[in-house]
DNA sequence: GTCTATAGTAAGATAGAC
DNA sequence: GTCTATCTTACTATAGAC
């Protein structure tokens, strides 16, 4: 056994199972034995360290919503940069992030798609990003337009292609290497697109 | 008993249910019983004309990409419009579609992110897309750029505002109202966006 | 803390009466 | 074709030994 195997804990064991099973098939399709199989443990200690099915979700929950919409937080407040870096932050960040795990928003945004009102009764959001710098700077630029556009647009352009690529894929569109090219050069081409469509 | 119920048959009672009930929970989450009460008959109806889950999930599934996709088709492919038009005529059919019918696009995206082989399977369907008119008028006037870029951009400006609502209305960074607002603009918006994008 | 065994329940599917 | 009742299986959760 390495020393790196030693060193996790069991409770941790289980939770890092659980983020795996849980973001591939989301939470209706799982089943606590394909969690404790993963983790290599029995079903009986899955429940002896969380209780039930529900309570473990709920802690890989709040932990991906956390993934997917905290490393936002930060650079739309920051009111030292100009938009143009904010986009670039923000589509560096996303792609570089949402590679590492393409699931991610997929079972962010279909897990709340069940549960409406999961994220009303736990996280008090709305403020930060309405009032934020990104959409100051937007309003700007564009008093014409409703900054959630671009707001929505940003985000969309980033993370679309994570949910729509089982699709490409899938359909032959595209094959896994040309969408891996595709990402990278995304990077640089969203920020430019941001402001083409800022300008029209 | 009004003369419009009492022509849908009983397969087509079952049919609708399955329709409204998978679409809004998924697969996996969706129980037959939940669908034979939807429908207002017993649940062993639904074996009788469907065999199992499986098999009425299927044809439900076909469905639903058909509805998703199909209307694409006919737009990128023809030849005798221009590339504005084109975008005039996804974001218009798809605005329009998917407001009647707002899940359809993340049930779709789930059950094949869950199912990556079902496309290839069944829909032959990429040479369609990579050899449309509407990838060769992009790269006509962006031959440095993958035109599949375009194409991604092109569905995520229409496609990702029904994926998020959930989540910008849940987290209360928009309300109902002001939502449905967005997408009537969206219409005339996304072209205008993508002509910038093709000339950024 | 970790296991085996099992209770309790829910879900898909079918048998058989009408 | 449609129903009620039931079979069978698979799942969550717990009891109890170690």
């Amino acid at each position: 056994m390495t020393r790196k195997e030693k060193d996790i804990t069991t409770e941790e064991k289980i939770k890092g199972a659980a983020r795996k099973v849980f973001t591939q098939k989301g939470y209706a399709a799982t089943r606590t034995r394909d969690i404790a199989e993963e983790a290599g443990i029995n079903l009986a200690l899955l429940n002896y360290y969380f209780r039930s099915k529900e309570k473990l979700f709920e802690l890989v929950m709040a932990e991906k919503v956390g993934e997917l919409f905290g490393m936002l937080v930060p650079v739309v407040v920051d009111h030292s940069t100009t938009l143009k870096t904010k986009m670039e932050k923000i589509a560096a960040t996303y792609i570089d992030t949402l590679e590492k795990n393409p699931g991610l928003p997929l079972f962010v945004l279909s897990e709340i798609h069940r549960r409406p009102e999961w994220l009303s009764q736990r996280v008090p959001i709305a403020d930060i990003f309405k009032k934020s710098s990104f959409m100051q700077q937007v309003r700007e630029k564009r008093p014409d337009i409703d900054p959630m556009h671009f707001f929505m647009n940003a985000l969309g352009l980033c993370v679309f292609p994570f949910i729509s690529s089982p699709v490409f894929i899938g359909a032959g569109v595209i094959n896994r290497n040309d969408f891996k090219k595709l990402l990278q050069e995304r990077k640089s081409l969203i920020p430019v697109w941001m402001n083409a469509m800022l300008k029209a």
